[in-house]
DNA sequence: ACATTAAGTGATT
DNA sequence: AATCACTTAATGT
């Protein structure tokens, strides 16, 4: 990707946050990184030393337990970037959630010098931060509440509808297994619960795939 | 045709 | 809602 390219690319999503000159700056010191879908980007316990901004794709965080349970806790789109890892670039500390791959899609990696000095700098680049941590903190509540407050058949449809929106479709490719872990329950408790949801005609199911109706 | 993986089910806690 | 212990169905080689 050219220069010229870059910065077209990260007017796209963010030339209604950031002012021009920190574009201008964003592009020259940017390493743009693909991935592809399932991709682990974070594994817990890594330390940061970039920070993440999301032009293309969707990226699911999760919490995991010792004992293997994991917790899908909200997802990122297009323009979002990742509080954790900001708080461990600045804190030196290391990661407390995984992040993997919901879809192929694009990051742009700032070196950790750079979002500091821009914190000075820029207005806009401040306000971002700052509403990323607000944003953040509000998913994380209502994940709790969903944890704390839902049955297990609220949270499936829940989490059906939050991925058909995060994946611009109605017709999702996974598995109940798949399910079933971002949601740390067991395979045979969601089958049970799809069954159901079939039998009220909101969802069609096949083999590897949930259609939602 | 056979092996592998995904999904369905009854019984039990 | 979780677990066990299967069975059945779909798919890959």
């Amino acid at each position: 990707m050219t220069q010229q390219e870059l910065k077209t690319a990260i007017q796209k999503h963010y030339s209604y946050i950031f002012e021009e000159s920190l574009i201008d700056e964003i592009a020259t010191v940017a390493v743009t990184k693909n991935f592809n879908e399932g991709d682990i980007l974070i594994e817990i316990g890594n330390t940061i030393f970039k920070m993440p901004l999301l032009l293309e794709g969707v990226i699911k965080i999760l919490r995991e337990a010792p004992d293997e349970g994991e917790l899908l806790l909200y997802f990122l789109e297009k323009g979002d970037t990742c509080a954790m890892t900001m708080a461990c670039c600045m804190g030196k500390t290391k990661s407390e959630i995984r992040a993997v791959a919901e879809t192929d899609g694009t990051v742009l990696m700032l070196p950790v010098e750079k979002m500091e000095e821009w914190l000075g700098k820029y207005k806009s680049w401040r306000s971002f931060v700052f509403d990323s941590y607000t944003n953040r903190m509000k998913e994380m509540l209502n994940a709790i509440d969903t944890l704390a407050f839902m049955n297990m058949n609220e949270r499936l449809i829940k989490h059906l509808n939050e991925k058909a929106k995060v994946n611009h479709t109605h017709i999702m490719q996974i598995t109940h297994q798949e399910i079933a872990d971002e949601l740390n329950t067991s395979r045979v408790v969601i089958s049970r619960l799809l069954k159901v949801l079939e039998d009220e005609g909101k969802i069609k199911l096949n083999r590897n795939i949930i259609e939602l109706l």
